[in-house]
DNA sequence: GCTTGACCTGTTATGATATTACATACATAG
DNA sequence: CTATGTATGTAATATCATAACAGGTCAAGC
């Protein structure tokens, strides 16, 4: 693969309008932009981009849906890597850790990140009919939480916000 | 079982201090004050709190914390009842779908509602250590996302949000 | 160059969670 | 008392996830 060129905000539609999941978009620009910064990323950190990761981030990348475990599975053995579950898991939890994708709790599933790099912990909308998956501001809604939980005396770790509903292209169908 | 009072929140602790899974408190009186709700609540919908639907809400009840349906289902089967999932799977569905527990999907698991027949879609805190699970104020989260959410054409039908963390009692523990 | 150690991949086996399909029982309205 | 709708019981299976171990790869240091 030739060096992608470096990422330039300005001129990223990803960048431009961030939540473009449910928008008609440049979708190989915003896929090859976010392997570039996979690569950017974890070569950064000193974490290794295998072939078998690199391939469940590019299968997760082909668009902005949430695909299961063993879906991704399916194509993984298709390509001629293993077949057996940790082998699909193993790759997901590694991208999620290097922030290159989510789980999305709802649905047992994986998406591609939409900001990788963007340190964040994004809220989900989740269309129950296509599985689309858009990433949005979370931070006020954690804000909100936060002050319950203080008062509880409860310490927040990990926040999950995710929205189920119906994206506007499945709306058009219905 | 005796006719419950009728629910006075004035001088139920629970009304007075909703969010108490955390704190000391009188477990009884709430516990009964929430299946006393219950009854309340299905007889007004015309719905069936049958033995098992009953017995299952007592099990979530005996406190705050949440219960996978394997669990629910081995006191079940314990107690006479059938022993294959479906049987907790349809008493705890049933359960949710009147307000009566809800479902946590961090855990997969389920957790009586505190505050049964007050309307509400709350967000949880959930102890990862515990699985002790509290109910927090959720309408400022969902507000904020509502907004993203039209900005992108996107309905949202049901917004889950958890908090993974440490209660007070588990933190004080480590 | 070889050894060592860390890490990655593959496989077997199993565990944990959840649903489909169908049979039976039970309450109640007519 | 029978037809109807609803609830329960059970078998079988689908779906999601992890533990445990064997073998391979690769780079650092000797």
């Amino acid at each position: 693969m030739p060096t992608p060129a470096p990422h330039n905000p300005a001129t990223c539609p990803g960048c431009a309008a961030p939540d473009l999941a449910f928008a008609a978009h440049d979708h190989a620009h915003c896929a090859a932009d976010a392997l570039a910064r996979a690569h950017a990323i974890t070569a950064a950190s000193g974490a290794r981009l295998t072939p078998v990761r690199r391939r469940v981030l590019e299968i997760l990348l082909e668009d902005h849906r949430a695909l299961g475990a063993y879906d991704v599975l399916a194509r993984l053995a298709a390509d001629g890597f293993g077949n057996q579950p940790p082998v699909a898991y193993r790759a997901l939890e590694f991208l999620v850790e290097q922030g290159l994708a989510h789980r999305i709790q709802r649905l047992n599933a994986f998406t591609a990140c939409a900001h990788p790099g963007e340190a964040h912990a994004p809220a989900f909308l989740i269309c129950r009919s296509c599985h689309s998956v858009a990433e949005a501001e979370a931070a006020p809604a954690r804000d909100a939480l936060a002050h319950d939980a203080a008062r509880l005396g409860f310490t927040i770790e990990r926040t999950t916000i995710e929205a189920l509903g119906l994206c506007p292209a499945c709306k058009d169908q219905a």
